[in-house]
DNA sequence: TCTAAAACGGAACGAGGCATTCCGTTCCGG
DNA sequence: CCGGAACGGAATGCCTCGTTCCGTTTTAGA
């Protein structure tokens, strides 16, 4: 297989990778900026999607899918904490969650996303509870705080992208210290949050 | 002082207050939706400010100035470290962070915004300096750590405003004790930020 | 009481951005 | 050599939003 046939197989993946950068640097970029930086004409878009509430669909659905193989391949280290730590290090260093969260709202969530959402959310949950029953993570933490975790490391953000990787993944440290258990101190303030709190952004209008 | 000069000199306060909420909730909202929220025609706005820039600029200097009250304040506080938690509760409770960081990069900043926010910036500079010789801090935090800081629990966000700063409050204490001191501990990884990573925002293109 | 002007409300205008479509072109496969 | 798949990118039409403009209301002062 060459020629033509093959250049169309290469632009689904071009046309993919090209949509995740620009769409993570700005979640309402144009159509138009990711033909450009993927190299090919407009048509070549519209030939794969219907539209752009297609395409984020499927960015956002492929995002939603590593989070949960990793949060999967998190649950099958034996080691709670690391199992735990390590899923939040990936997820952070590869920016899934921005390609999740920030795309949601931008166009309407198909039924069968928000069940993969609930589903990441439940492996998630158990990454966490076997933490909390391992005695490693503080025990006023709960699933929520996690979530927003990822949130507010995704906030984090300078123009070059490789030192934004490296912020996050320091800011995430100091984050993680404040998790651990091996010390006395004062309760987390406030009712901790819920998932129904969180999921606000899967909620169909 | 009554009648139209009175209802002019509230409107001053009401769309101002207006135009905080408008813009925090989404930063580039439209101006007509200030003056729906403050309960005013257009031309009310117009005949204030010159346009929606000079709007966003008195805005986001009143939160610069804020900002370094604040810091100010904190600086008397006798105890450091009581004096730099005291001053990150506010600022976040505040959600002054938005105000003045969020809005940046939407209008360009005056010379004089620059120069405040330096100055701002040199404040919270002794209160984390002096949190450091104390020994409460960390030793290898810095002060763009506590940058970081700020913006990423400006993430955190739920609809509703309210339960948003019981949030915000429950994710900042889980920071702080993170940045605490009495614990060994790793290395945070990477290298530290440094100011001028930070104050992109504020460059003038 | 009367009037000039300050304040205002909000419709109308115009520019710009952007998703989508359309058409002419290129290049393979048979 | 030909039909059509794949493509590039200009053209189209819609919609948002900043700004202006005009008619109306209100009041201070003569």
């Amino acid at each position: 297989m060459s020629g033509r046939k093959q250049q169309a197989a290469r632009n689904d993946t071009v046309i993919l990778d090209a949509a995740r950068e620009v769409f993570l640097g700005d979640p309402k970029a144009p159509i138009a900026a990711v033909a450009e930086r993927a190299g090919v004409g407009i048509s070549a878009l519209y030939r794969r999607y219907s539209g752009k509430e297609e395409l984020l669909r499927r960015l956002c659905h492929d995002g939603l899918l590593l989070f949960m193989a990793q949060a999967q391949a998190a649950l099958a280290e034996p080691d709670p904490w690391r199992g735990l730590t390590g899923f939040l290090r990936e997820i952070v260093d590869a920016d899934v969650h921005s390609l999740t969260v920030h795309l949601a709202g931008t166009f309407t969530p198909t039924p069968e996303m928000g069940a993969t959402a609930r589903r990441a959310g439940e492996l998630v949950a158990r990454l966490v509870q076997r933490t909390l029953d391992d005695g490693s993570l503080r025990p006023d933490v709960v699933l929520g705080d996690v979530t927003l975790l990822l949130e507010s490391c995704a906030a984090v953000r300078v123009p070059d992208p490789a030192r934004t990787r490296q912020l996050r993944a320091r800011h995430l440290a100091l984050l993680l210290d404040g998790l651990t258990a091996d010390r006395d101190r004062a309760d987390l303030p406030g009712p901790a949050p819920t998932a129904a709190e969180l999921n606000w952004r899967w909620r169909t209008p």
